[in-house]
DNA sequence: GCGGTTACTTAGCAATGCTAACTAATATCA
DNA sequence: TGATATTAGTTAGCATTGCTAAGTAACCGC
């Protein structure tokens, strides 16, 4: 099924030694720095998760925070160098994950997986990025 | 929007007490039994995490075991009526699938789907389902 | 029938989600 | 201005769901 896909390419977001939460809040720090809320809801999930996140990420050397000058609550968070290599490092991983998957997949589980796609497509409104 | 709809999926059941595993499971099990090890291998989790699953499956009612009478190391799991309702219950199969689909992705998981999209279109020469 | 394999369980840890309740800073308004 | 409300983030504690290591019971091969 497809989401038995999903989840083996995720799985090997541990090998970056960066958490797969982690590659993704990097990845939303790629575009630059962003206040704990903001990284939060971006993220979908709740300021304390994204706070002990953050956290987590500091002490692994991949974000740093900073403090608004203008705002004193506001705690803003950046990638640092190294976060950003792992996170690059970890996404040509997934993309290759997946390609090797799609490639011994079985048509009846290459169908569920477009079946899957097109519905999360759909709800999300987004598109397909273009072939490279 | 999107976030609606994502935030509708997310939430167990609250009336059975069924949680998102515990569907994905059932979602198994409403094509027969299975020996726990098949379960764990349809899920792709590993045995442990099967066993403690179906263990609360069996406290919430939604599945039973009993053992092979031809080997004596195999548990058989069965959906019983409560779990298989709970199931369908609102196409609770679809809503569930597309829970844990959505749940396992966020911004950097997304952005990989929708390159494996791609990749998959294109080594197939097939379109996902147009937006409505 | 002994030894190895297989199927599952138990125990314990880790990651990641949540809510409730707290602190600190800022904004509002009488 | 000063009291009060709101906002941003943190801390504490819980639940879910994944894992590995190690144990137990049943089966298989010789």
């Amino acid at each position: 099924m497809a989401i038995h896909l999903l989840r083996r390419a995720r799985r090997t977001d541990p090998l970056t030694g960066v958490s797969p939460a982690q590659l993704s809040a990097l990845s939303v720090l790629m575009g630059g720095a962003r206040t704990l809320g903001e990284l939060a809801a971006a993220e979908q999930v709740r300021p304390p998760t994204m706070s002990r996140l953050v956290k987590e990420m500091e002490r692994a050397g991949v974000a740093r925070r900073s403090s608004d000058p203008r705002d004193g609550r506001v705690v803003r968070v950046r990638a640092t160098a190294k976060g950003l290599r792992a996170l690059s490092r970890g996404r040509a991983m997934r993309v290759e994950t997946l390609n090797r998957l799609v490639r011994a997949l079985a048509p009846a589980e290459r169908a569920s997986l477009t079946d899957a796609v097109g519905i999360v497509e759909r709800i999300l409104g987004q598109r397909a990025a273009p072939p490279p």
